[in-house]
DNA sequence: CTTTGTGCAAATTCTTTGCACCAAA
DNA sequence: TTTGGTGCAAAGAATTTGCACAAAG
């Protein structure tokens, strides 16, 4: 049954086939996908699907905070249908990107000045497996 | 007399006339300029200068430790001469974007299972001036 | 029926590339 | 005289826009 549906409704955000199909490609995918991957990796599934429709929903998902901007690949928007605040890693060999639990809270509170309502870790290096 | 020369330099850098105006401007305008910016801010004093060489130069001088690449901005790569170790706030109704002293020693020492090298912490939401 | 969502094609924008010329070591 | 730097024009790639049709409330 769909329980994706509901999931995205709790967001406020109207479910349909496009969307849930999509909802379910980032949750199932923990890979941080662009754009052209959620349509790759979709395009089977739904044949009539287009690119201007992941555009449009992956968009969409950000607005209403049912997916995270991923902005540590300096070619492509990536995305995140992971939400739990998170600081995010890249190998800068192979591009593996890998979640990072962290505590944003302490991070906030050095900047009095201004008001922060979203926070982006982004950490490069070399990965485990490209060190060996 | 010409300090941004022996600046350069110092990075290993070889100085010209088109990387010491840039290096120049990246001091003096702590704006975290685009490519773009920067070309449109130097072609009166350099009239023959092309934004191949601003987009070269850039990434010349991020690639040699001179300036910081700003992923702050979805639409657009930045670029900043500060190269202290610092956090960047970017106001999302008027865009500008906040130096934030930040120290990067404490985040390093949360992800021990991958080799960290570079750390970007982007932080957005409302500034003072947009606030009142 | 009236608003919302989809998808095609075209346009836009940022950035990179290939190549010839110029400058410096 | 050989390597490195600049700049033009063209190409490339990611994303957005305009618009017509389809679907849903």
């Amino acid at each position: 049954m769909d329980n994706t549906s509901i999931y995205l409704a709790g967001f406020g955000i109207r479910p349909s086939v496009q969307r849930i199909a999509i909802m379910r490609y980032l949750l199932s995918h923990r890979t941080h996908p662009t754009a052209d991957e959620v349509f790759e990796g979709l395009k089977t599934e739904i044949p009539t699907l287009s690119k201007t429709t992941v555009y449009n929903t992956l968009k969409l998902f950000v607005d209403y905070g049912a997916a995270i901007y991923v902005g540590i690949d300096e070619k492509n928007a990536r995305f995140d249908g992971f939400i739990e605040p998170h600081a995010h890693f890249r190998c800068k060999k192979c591009g593996y990107i890998l979640d990072i639990p962290f505590n944003f809270k302490e991070l906030i509170s050095v900047v009095p000045e201004v008001e922060v309502e979203d926070t982006f870790i982004y950490l490069k290096g070399i990965c485990q497996k490209c060190k060996k």
